[in-house]
DNA sequence: GAAGATTGACAAATCAATCTTA
DNA sequence: TAAGATTGATTTGTCAATCTTC
């Protein structure tokens, strides 16, 4: 009846019609909206990095990661670890931007086994002007809706769901039990 | 410094150094949560209706929106329509389904070009329980972790920020304004 | 011509198998 | 044997082209 149900529409085929009765409207909207915004957010931004720098988001996060270290350079397995990609989507991203000579791939000098990407200036270049473009696209879609309160709910909510998930990771290798978030 | 770094891990790499003296640690946790965390749980709910009843939850939103409609019946254009996928989609998650006996495929009897899904009896039995399947899981992963008041919130949020991306489907055709969920 | 459906080609990601070197 | 990287097959999804019927 309210504004909320608006925002419930997909979630009933996937809970089943019992959920009106047994969940509230905000338990309905806040599970709905949080399997819906993200993809659509994610579509937007692609389409945006795709559009003013030719990169997507997966390409951005190796670019950003390798930006983010001294030297700019990274063997592949750090960089899948860093971004939570495969290591064979990571390969295979590289090639692409390799051949746009955004990154090398240099061997490894001390083990023969590894690859290292290194950033080239171009590339640099590339990945700062995307993430500027990034954030003022966060900044429109995302915290401008939003005010300081709900900033801080989400971040503590997230926070817990993340433990929740992945309980791993961390000191202990013995506790692990099933995280979501683990390889 | 304090555990809000931990989810802070990724975000960086895509918006760049700059966010942590520009951003506050809420809203880097906020975003970087908003776009970590529901992949996962996509994940884990796959996997878990796999493991018990061979399904995605793409399959489970086509046999879903039709075991909620009188009949369970709907052509393929609308299932496309409800559940957000493309119509070929639709048509190849259909195939498989029919190939289960999960539905049928009849032809429309008003329309020659029409096709129309009829949920099977096994179809709607295999819908009910995925349904009460996911919901444990929902109930387990997400709404568990949260208490009432988190929840309200995220709900309201995320219905803003459901209204600032898809100002369209609203009666006026004019005001559109390239909404991020518009087709 | 437009709507409904199907099919083919592509994109992004994973997993499994393989090759090389530690 | 295990770690790093690559490659091939498969999954899940989109878009573009096509066919049929309205």
């Amino acid at each position: 009846m309210t504004a909320l149900n608006d925002t419930t529409g997909r979630i009933g085929y996937f809970l089943g019609d019992v959920i009106e009765s047994e969940w509230t409207a905000e338990q309905r909207a806040a599970w709905s909206g949080l399997m819906d915004i993200p993809p659509g957010l994610r579509r937007e931004h692609n389409r945006e990095l795709e559009a003013s720098h030719r990169l997507t988001l997966s390409m951005l996060g190796l670019l950003g990661r390798l930006a983010s270290v001294a030297d700019h350079v990274l063997g592949l397995s750090d960089l899948a670890r860093a971004t939570g990609l495969s290591l064979s989507r990571v390969s295979r991203v590289i090639d692409v931007l390799e051949g746009r000579k955004l990154v090398e791939r240099v061997r490894c000098p001390g083990d023969a086994r590894a690859v290292n990407a290194q950033l080239t200036d171009a590339g640099l270049d590339l990945a700062r002007n995307a993430q500027a473009t990034l954030r003022s696209a966060v900044r429109r879609d995302f915290l401008s809706a939003l005010d300081e309160t709900e900033v801080a709910v989400l971040a503590s909510a997230f926070e817990r769901l993340f433990a929740h998930a992945a309980p791993c990771e961390s000191a202990e290798p013995d506790a692990a039990g099933a995280g979501l978030l683990a390889e």
